[in-house]
DNA sequence: TTGTATGCGTTATCAT
DNA sequence: ATGATAACGCATACAA
């Protein structure tokens, strides 16, 4: 910038405010546009950002195990939704995997040091180490899903999983099954054990424990393994609900093996409302995952944090999609 | 820091070099450790990288229709594999996602404005924007595949998708395929193209045009279509090549729909061996793609070039994994 | 309208 | 070993 205003014969001053917007007359404009040009010059932002005290960016960041962050079609659907709203607002979006302890230290160090200025965050747990370090930082953070603890300090956008849950499985009682299982997935994190207790309520007294079986992730395995020990402890099972439509996949792939016709001996739900959904023969009935309405509001929801305000946490409708699985 | 100076009754040089590492006296370093601590000083890293002229940051970019980003599984490990060599040099990783004209501006201001000391890109194409003002900048770069003008300016790291191609597809007429297909997809990046090169290399004087059907992307969706297109050109085809293990996933299924058993009346393989090879039935046939290690060598590349090195281009071996699909 | 001066939070070069 | 002090590249209040 020293040499552009010296090639244009002025302040550094003026050139700054040809940069920004301010008073300044057409000659001394046209010269500092030509001295740009010709001296290559382009602002350096960091150093902007150091005397404003802002980022214009967000961070983004996913505590997952890294196998989950490659499977989960949501997730990527949430960054394109944040992405969208930031932009529209002038910041940039920095997503930032953590995937070893060297990692957690090292992004802690990032949020801390003023490269953000607020964050989204994808799967916290209360525990983790740079959930506190937001926490503690006070640094503009919304998650996505509720974390147990933080939920009153810090705003979260979601969904009503155990609503959704409730209510597909009720309409799949309603189809006159009456052995129905569920493969359970994810159960320490709140939307897996959200989908459990909303399985549980629509069962009411017909709950039956020995039905559901546990799995560690929203995969295909998942599925696939689920269902043959579903089918090892009830082979009658007549119902099943699938934790995702991932699972539900895999669930369907060993139902097509052990012979079983869906839906017209089986019926079977997922949830999602993925890809998956419309792939599988037949489609899959599932929850649709406004996911990129999550990003969306996310992102607003940082952004009005950033300008001083106290958001509210927000619940995105999640309705049933009845297809032909059941 | 300055509290922490005042507090500590020190100057902030001393303080600095207890951050960083300095001489200092013990009895100093504990006066100003326990100064931090009751400040609840964070050091401010932007200002600390103006005054550097380094950031320790290095961007990944993705230069896709975002559909392909969310779909796309090796773009994941090439993330995972990158991060974790930046990693270990106690580089921060950002990835930023180009998902319109809005960010492919704001990404460019990102890139020049001191953020990031280098680049990974993934999918770039000559004519983009955010390519030119990389190649402009003289930022430290390199691309994953390999662009078609910009490869001796820029390094590069991939796979040899042609020969690759042509070794499996030689492979598939080994085992007495007479009327061999391909669906092609993605023609208009490198990869794609190499790949219908490496097909087309393989038949040699057999090669026959009416059997490749075209597909815009890698996805489950081009098989299916593609499938039928080509069954309907070519009822007696008898084997395929498909442009990646999605795409086989799509064209299995049309294969199964119509009755045509796989392997014994059709062989099928793909590219990639990513997690569709192992659930599909029967597994694939397909082409290994490292894309954990292209992302730790992408990163490598970066490094050094940060260092002032000028490294050559690098081409991953890619072999053949041969499974149940052919 | 424009120039000058000061500060943003650090690091680094000097002396001391 | 430590304390001043000058950068780093920019924005802005104030003066002119």
């Amino acid at each position: 910038m020293h040499d552009v205003a010296a090639a244009a014969g002025v302040s550094r001053g003026t050139v700054s405010r040809v940069l920004n917007g301010g008073y300044v007359s057409t000659e001394a404009r046209a010269a500092i546009e030509a001295a740009i040009a010709s001296v290559g010059y382009v602002p350096n932002t960091a150093a902007r950002n150091l005397v404003r005290r802002r980022s214009q960016a967000v961070g983004f960041l996913t505590l997952e195990p890294h196998s989950l962050l490659l499977e989960d079609p949501n997730i990527g659907a949430i960054m394109l939704g944040a992405n969208e709203t930031l932009s529209i607002a002038d910041h940039q979006m920095v997503s930032l995997v953590v995937d070893s302890a060297r990692d957690t230290e090292r992004v802690a160090r990032y949020l801390s040091g003023g490269f953000v200025d607020g964050a989204i965050v994808v799967s916290a747990r209360t525990h983790d180490p740079i959930t506190r370090v937001i926490a503690s930082l006070g640094l503009p953070a919304v998650f996505v899903g509720h974390p147990p603890d933080l939920s009153r300090e810090i705003p979260w956008v979601g969904i009503d999983n155990a609503g959704s849950a409730q209510a597909i499985v009720t309409r799949l009682i309603a189809t006159g099954r009456s052995r129905i299982g569920m493969i359970a997935s994810a159960l320490d994190r709140d939307s897996g054990a959200d989908r459990l207790a909303g399985f549980r309520a629509a069962l009411g007294e017909r709950f039956d424990p020995a039905l559901v079986v546990e799995a560690p992730l929203y995969d295909y395995t998942a599925g696939v393994k689920g269902m043959r020990e579903l089918l090892s402890r009830e082979p009658l099972v007549d119902g099943v609900f699938a934790a995702s439509d991932a699972v539900a996949a895999g669930a369907l792939e060993v139902l097509r093996e052990s012979g079983r016709a869906v839906p017209a001996e089986v019926g079977l739900v997922g949830f999602d409302n993925s890809t998956w959904a419309l792939r599988t023969q037949p489609p899959l009935s599932t929850i649709h995952q406004p996911a990129r309405d999550v990003g969306s509001v996310a992102a607003d929801l940082v952004l009005r944090q950033i300008d001083g305000e106290h958001p509210d946490p927000v619940v995105l409708p999640s309705p049933v999609v009845w297809r032909a699985s059941a």
